[in-house]
Order: C-alpha cells, then structure tokens, then sequence
DNA sequence: TTGTACGCGTTATCAT
DNA sequence: ATGATAACGCGTACAA
C-alpha cells in the first residue's frame, strides 16, 4: 500500500536500520536470531520493513554465507508422467525447507547432461539430484559429477542411477520391482515373461534386468529383453516384433507408462487379448495408470514414498549425518492388464475406480 | 585432472589472476569482453581458469550487476502432462538464453501462490512465469503480483490468465481453440455440444467459455456448462450426471486431456459410442492424446508454440520493447474421439500413428 | 541489548 | 591493453 521506495532501487537493510532508529546489526538480528532482540525494537523494525517492503538480497546473503538455498534438479525428461509427479514432491518438499528448485531438463540428451554439470557450479547450488533413467556414466559425466563433488556440492542419483564416483544414491526400488512383477506374473501362470526396458544400457534398465533375472532364476526360464527407448511408438513397434517373432510369450514387465501403452497398442493391433493372453505389469506408478483403457497395472515403490527417500538421502548429505534410509517396498496395485494373483478373482472393488493394491 | 584447488573454499577470481600473472581485471575482461584482450594473456588466463577449476560466484556477480539470470516458472501443477511439457520448453528457451529456472510448483491450492510470490523478490529472480488454469486473481495474489512489479521483476501471466494489474501476459489460444472446436463438432452435426472447464472460476474456464459461446452463438445453441476440477474422477462423475440429466448432449468440448480421459470413461461406463453418440474435443495437445484408446482428438496451439510465445513476450518485457508477438493459431488433430469435418470419410493415414492434423 | 568494522567475489570507473 | 580502487548488501566477531 504505502509502498515507499526510496529514490532509486529496492530497499537494502541500510534504509530499515535508518527508519527504525537503529543499527543495520539489530535488522540483520531481527530476521535471523529474533530472540537476541527486545520485543520492542523487533516491532519497530518489522514495522519499517514493512513499510519499506524491504526484501533481504539472496545473492549478499549468498555472498556472506557461502550457501543458496537451491537445489538442482535435473530431470531426463519433465515432461513423462513418472518425472512430473517426482518433481512435484521434491518441489513441495523443498519448499517445506525453505529451499528453492533450479530444474534442469535433459530431454534425454546426454551432451546436455554434461552441459548442465558443467554449469552448475557457477550458477550457486547446495546440491544437485540427478533424476533420469538415461545413463549418465559417459566419462565426461563422471569427471563433471566428480568435479561438483570436490567443490563440495553433495550430487544425489536416483531411479536406478549407481555407480558414479562420489555420488550419493538414493534407491527407487525398481530391482525390487521387477522382481516382485516378474514373480507375480509367473506364480499366475505366465510361462514366458519378456521384459521392456527404456534403454538397454542405462541403469535404469540394470536395475530392472537385475530384479527380472533374480525372479526368472528362481523357475530357469530364459530372459528376453527388447528396447522401447522410453518412447509409445518405438514400444509399439518392438512389442510387435517380439510378439511376431516369439508367439510364446504371453506375459510383459515393462519400465514405464508410456512404453506400457505402446506395448497395449501393440497387443491391441495384432489381436492379442490382454490380460487373458498377453499380461502386462508397468513398473512406475502414476495416476495415468488408472486412467487409460485397459488400465494398467502395476508394482512400484509410491512416487512420495521415492521422493521422500530422496530427500533424506539429501539432507544426510547436506548435514553430514548418516542417511536415516528406510528405502520402501514395492505396492503392487491390480488394474485390467493383470488381475492379480491365482486366487480366486475378487470383482474390482477398492478405493480406486479401476484397482485394487495389496 | 589437476584439480589444484586452494588451501580452503573454491578458487576466486584473485586466484586465476594472480596464477596467471595479471589483475583482477584482466580476467574479468577476460570472461566478459574478450575482445578487449589480447590473445596471448587471453591464453594464460584461460589456462589459469581451467587449472585451477575456476567457476565465477554467481551471488558476487548478480550483487554487482544486479541480475541474476532466473526466471521463476510457478505452474499450477507440473504433473499434469500439459504443465510438463510446457515446462520443458520453457526450460529449453531458457538455457538457450543461458537463463535457469526456478520451479515453483502450486498443486492447485492459492494459498501457496500467494506464499510463493511473497518469497520471490528475496529470491533473486529476474522475471516471473505464472502458468497456471486455477484463478490467480484473489486480492492477495494481485497484490503481491503488483509488489513484485513495483520492484521492477516483470510477471508474466499464461493460460488464459488475464485482468492483472501490471502483469504481461501471453495468449495461450484457449479462446480460439474452445470456439474451433465448438464450430467443428456443431458443422460435423453435433445437436447439443457441451463444455467441461477444469474451474468454473478460473481465467482458463473463462477463456473457453468466451469460445464456446461465441461458436454457439451463430447456430443459437443454448450454452451447457459443467466444471470437472482438472481431474479425472470428478470429470467422470460430472460427466455421468450430465449425460444421465441430458440425453441429448452429443459432444463434448474439453479443457484438458486428464479430464476428457475421465469424460471418456463415463460414457464408456454408459454405453454410448464414441464418438457415434457422443464427439469429444480437448483443447490440450500433448503426446498421450494419441496413445490412448480411444485417441482424443484435439484443437490447440501447439506447446512449442505457447512457450515461443511466452518467452517473446518474456524477452520483451525484459529489454522494455514491445512483444513481437504473432499468437498463433489452434491446429485441430482428428483422432477417434472426433473423425473430423463432415466431409467424406478418409482413412486415418497421417504422420501420427493416430490422428492426422489439419 | 546494541553498534563498529571488516570481508565475501565480482564488475565499473578511472587512471596509466 | 592493463591495473588500482570502490562499491554492491549482508552477516558476524568484537567492542561497548
């Protein structure tokens, strides 16, 4: 209202001290140990800064302190369901925190990847997460993430990511995931399950493969893999080949949603009826799921649950402290692309409309 | 490689200069013009640079020269497809310019606008983006919008938003695109074409239904309103109700793909045929529209589009010029749930694998 | 409880 | 073409 502003410029904490009749010490005290300060005074100055709306500088404060409050977040690509619900949550909790997001989106391009770690030092962060399931172990990446971590930017990985020197991991559960998908389409009578991951040589894929080949061990049915590269139409078109080609397969752990509705669209175009002879169990659960035809079903670790774990991971790393993981089990939630186990078969009837979890 | 990093902290600007034999000058010249440096200490500067792995400070830089190079991006929330997408175009324009972004996600609720616009003049930003489909225009989110205008950090309003005091804003096309729609699906023969909005009180439902009127103004068609929460189960259920009070409603014009996803699903619940009995339109063009069954068609400016115009009109309010601007105009992808004009009856055969665009 | 004085790393001004 | 110096706004010993 009386917004004031003196001649030139925002107010800076100078022009508070001079209205309120005291030291810029005693300003600099009110915003940050107002228990240091009397009551009375502390009105007065709330008041002028009020009155001047006066907003401390991030970049002084910066300057003085040595940290930012901002987080990087570079995700592989904001733009598929699974990241927007992940950036979501380490947005929220963020700001529970009073920190801020600098998102960085790779759409899947690993030169970009390297281009943003290289920036990043200089654009002041405390700390990095690095969200895709693109490999980013290429040399260049590593000697970059390397380079963040020796100038004391803690760098986090997630959604499978592991092995880059230095980095803390925060686990997705995927291996768990993939295991637990795996089984459950075998113990329903699956007699040869493929799997469907985004890029065979990302450690998104390792970790699905990893959690497929332990279930499939337990029975010694052979592993089948194909590529979908994270994409509908290359999905569809790599689910139509592997049906074409080996017709025995009759069940599909795939890694994401989108690659989920390609390989449905696949099924769909050659006549194949899902889940009767062709089950299908996505590992990435996002409201989408529920909401396509057929629905889809799933086994995942909660997108809260796996942001949650992120951000203990980083305030251990930020702190020093020793992360106080739990890293949680998979939820396996019953849609049309699979009913579930042999037990008898329930009629859907759980909180959601298409579903039920267990 | 040789990561010769100071006794203490990360290495400054004195550090290069003194290693490279020169002044603190020099090497900011060195950074920032060099053409006003010879090429020789050019060479031993830079080499001193990367020696010593230097990065400039990003908080000594913007507390000089008073930038900071962010912008902030406020989405309403970023697990919506559409705000995903949005998202990485802005952020790809973005590093383009050798800007970041500062994400700030609302997950719809006003009162996290007004908190978050309150922290962003300590926040060290140099423009604001408000992407938001819910009402930004409640007292305390236009003042806190005019106080950050006041301070000189433009804002810049998106989606249909509009009517706030000092803010830029970008057409998003959602009026054109409700009103092509409308005329589409009443040309093709539709008796009774209703409108589902995401909120009814909302700038975006305003957008559309100024469209949806207009369109159904020249045919004297009464106006049929019902407001889905940009959410799949409440678009269900309101959709239900809707085709259940009146039969006669055989199309439907959609603010965005979740709810017409939920749209579909009621009829699909009601046994009326898509889209025999019952065309739906989105006005929401993003990939998924065309991987699920059955694949929505759409009338919309394309995303890219958007966020070109977006950063236009970004670019201009920060030189001070007058935006360059051109809105571009909705393009309409038939898919299964509209097959088009009345026109004879082409077999799908487009780029897409569902859909061919016009 | 409050004030003084210094430095964080950078760029702009002025001189050389 | 290069260098010395001041200033950006803030936090924090230290002194009062």
């Amino acid at each position: 209202m009386t917004g004031r502003d003196a001649t030139a410029g925002a107010a800076t904490i100078l022009d508070v001290a001079r209205l309120a009749g005291v030291s810029r010490t005693t300003v600099s005290r009110v915003l940050n140990e107002p228990e240091r300060v009397t009551a009375a005074t502390l009105d007065r100055v709330n008041d002028a800064a009020a009155r001047l709306n006066y907003h401390p500088s991030a970049a002084a404060r910066t300057l003085r302190i040595g940290r930012t409050g901002t987080i990087a977040l570079i995700v592989g690509d904001i733009a598929q369901p699974f990241h927007g619900a992940l950036a979501q949550v380490i947005a929220a909790a963020a700001e529970a925190r009073g920190m801020t997001v600098a998102l960085h989106d790779l759409a899947h391009s690993q030169g970009r990847l390297v281009r943003v770690l290289e920036k990043l030092p200089s654009q002041g962060i405390d700390a990095a997460i690095i969200a895709t399931a693109d490999p980013i172990d290429s040399p260049e990446a590593q000697s970059a993430i390397a380079a963040l971590v020796r100038q004391g930017i803690p760098v986090l990985t997630t959604m499978g990511t592991s092995g880059v020197e230095g980095a803390h991991v925060a686990d997705s559960g995927h291996l768990d995931s993939a295991a637990r998908a795996t089984a459950e389409l075998i113990d329903s009578g699956a007699r040869s399950v493929a799997l469907l991951v985004g890029r065979a040589d990302g450690t998104h894929a390792d970790k699905l493969r990893l959690g497929y080949e332990r279930a499939l061990r337990r029975v010694g049915a052979p592993a089948i893999e194909i590529d979908g590269g994270y994409d509908f139409e290359l999905s569809r078109q790599a689910v139509t080949a592997l049906l074409r080609e080996r017709p025995a397969v009759d069940a599909l752990v795939v890694g994401t949603l989108p690659m989920a509705l390609g390989a449905l669209r696949a099924a769909e175009d050659l006549g194949i009826p899902v889940p009767r002879a062709l089950a299908l169990i996505a590992c990435e659960e996002v409201p989408l799921a529920a909401q396509v035809r057929p629905a889809v079903s799933t086994v995942c670790i909660d997108v809260g649950a796996n942001g949650a774990q992120i951000m203990r991971v980083l305030d251990a790393a930020l702190t020093g402290d020793a992360p106080t993981g739990d890293p949680a089990t998979p939820v396996a939630v019953y849609r049309e692309t699979f009913v579930g186990p042999a037990h008898p078969k329930h009629s859907a009837a759980a909180s959601e409309s298409t579903g039920r979890s267990v």
